[in-house]
DNA sequence: GATGAATGAGCATTCATTCAT
DNA sequence: GATGAATGAATGCTCATTCAT
């Protein structure tokens, strides 16, 4: 008798809205009004469905993090037992081209990061999300070490800096893509792993450069 | 019988006024009265000396990156002749706690970055900045290249590579300090410099973290 | 077949969740949304029952108007033939701690008071109300003059005056309760009425404060 | 050479220009836009001179209220040293008509009433306009009872009692004004008075209504 | 009857920018 | 140079009301 709710689709559909418009415009263009024409809704409808505006960009972020989380893992998984391959395989997720295929997540992660500098609540969001993935590296320099395939003294410190490095990686290409020649990022940064971690920490061989 | 013009002094005190509040309450708390407040002037002031609140972050932009510059290249020339000693000065600048002293400057900086997404005047500033800052770093790549310290074959892609992680530790120190322990990323990045461009690139004796 | 109408029933429930909105949160927080969830509806509900929402604050008003009189009937009733036991009781009703027992009612009536000041309609049925409280105080002195128990050459004045003083406890009551010390509303109107009808008007020793 | 301040000129138009709206259309109507309609502003001007819709409802209410005390006072000394007098100017200042000349203002402060319980800030505001009104009537009294010429064992339930009947007289009015015979209230509020403070509390020949 | 999604007009508020003094 | 009043466009948000299901 009642009319069937639509919330979830309709939430999901206006923070994808807004994912497109940030990465097109910013987070500065991206106001309640275009989003809705983005969304082909009405004004009203977000403000329906989400309290604030900041609400849908932390709906947003959650989208893209657990869909990147689950994307993460399942590429580490499908690279086998070896901590090497693993390892290339993380980085791969992130830094090989046309892996990180979603153009637009790409830049609303980066624009995400912007947000998150001034606002508590997007950092808080934000860093647990940078943690998860971060975990999962710490997982795997861990296993790497137990097996005695890597060398490493303080594993938070090696994760740590090869999360920055991603993030680096991100950040530098969405401003001056040209610093960073075309597919170096991978293979730079696998050789940099194996500087932290020993010789042939990520095995060349494995995970070439899609695309 | 005209006063002298303070044109340019005025200038740099509205640009750090708004390096000042920008590094406390980002740049959406940076509204020309609050810098103007910062500066102990008027709201009106800050326009007949600027055309427009986006010319201020440009000559905040190039205040921040000249002065950096400025210090890269004396604390790389101070290093010495060695291309690894070199090296290791280029990373401390930029990652030695205490070295990167300016906490304001620091905090300028990233929030700059997440403007850049926004404005095409400020990514193309910004942009250069970034450039010449990877030039100093391709120049001694290459001097270690050619004095056969260093093995590399894309000069351009390990500078970036070097260029990008130093930009990733900020931004995530900036974003998710305890995602990065203390103290940890000078020798990190030694450690995947030489990873990247051969053993001993950067030597670790040298240049340690001050402070 | 159809199923019964619960019509009147649904609308008394929306008009008291009203009530008790209004109380609590004054007619700023009484949106639709809010009386449908104290009333455990739904928003769209309640315009089936009632075309607008003034429709609602309408009903309420009936709804208090009507109960009160029932009461102040009874109780006036209830007091005996003489005068001034009934004048003793129609202040009674009004001040006495306790007799006013329906807090919710209370605030209600005086925020509706707000209301009629800024819609004719709801002015037009508070006035409506008001009179027929002054109706029932103007017999009472009409009588009492007419057993010569009374004195006053303007009844109308006169019942205006202690209807004006009754709303106005109402009032400050509501704004300002320390302006009025605990039980001494009753007792003091009781010695104005005296004042404005002769002596004893309002025997004291009648009705003494409930509670 | 600076251009000249008119901040508190602006900030009492303004406030004035919401006292007439007010009286026309209520608190409603009461928009940002329509209050600077009023002043003949821009309503841009009207937050350059108060930081929020709130802020103008306050300078207004003290507006009122300062004028208001400023008036009492100096009616109440006009009326001599004797008790008796100063109560009947008192009261007089407050009902008889003409005396309350001005009509926005009392509209004013009746609408003032009711946001006063909506908003606590109002509220505490309006609570101290009251409690002054009260001080000056507890005087008053104090002063009648010390020279022996009224009778009273509670001060502060006889002042708040007069008060009350003050402010119902002004409510009632406002939405019901029939209910109140022309020139009735201060002639009524006087033997009331007399009924609180005994015989003769307010002599009836003093102060007659003007107009 | 009942539900809740959808609408759209209206609101207070912010703020870069202009300009008379 | 310097001041601060003035402007006006833009924005997030609220909410009574409508209506498809």
């Amino acid at each position: 008798m009642a009319r069937p709710s639509n919330r979830s689709e309709r939430r999901q559909q206006i923070a994808e809205a807004l994912l497109h418009v940030m990465a097109r415009q910013g987070y500065e263009g991206a106001t309640i009004a275009e989003i809705a024409r983005q969304a082909e809704l009405t004004p009203g409808l977000v403000h329906y469905h989400f309290g604030s505006k900041l609400e849908v960009l932390l709906a947003l972020l959650e989208l893209i993090a657990d869909r990147h989380l689950e994307r993460l893992i399942a590429a580490v998984e499908a690279a086998g037992p070896s901590p090497h391959d693993r390892l290339a395989a993380f980085l791969d997720v992130h830094l090989a081209t046309g892996a990180t295929a979603d153009a637009d997540a790409l830049a609303g992660w980066v624009v995400l990061g912007g947000e998150s500098l001034r606002n508590a609540e997007v950092r808080t969001a934000y860093h647990e999300a940078l943690g998860h993935n971060r975990d999962v590296l710490r997982e795997i320099i861990r296993d790497g070490v137990a097996k005695g395939e890597m060398a490493c003294d303080d594993v938070d410190a090696a994760s740590g800096a090869l999360i920055a490095l991603i993030q680096g990686y991100f950040d530098v290409a969405a401003v001056a893509r040209d610093l960073i020649p075309h597919r170096s990022a991978a293979p730079m940064a696998r050789r940099m792993a194996e500087g932290l971690l020993g010789v042939g920490a990520a095995r060349q061989e494995v995970a070439p450069p899609v695309e």
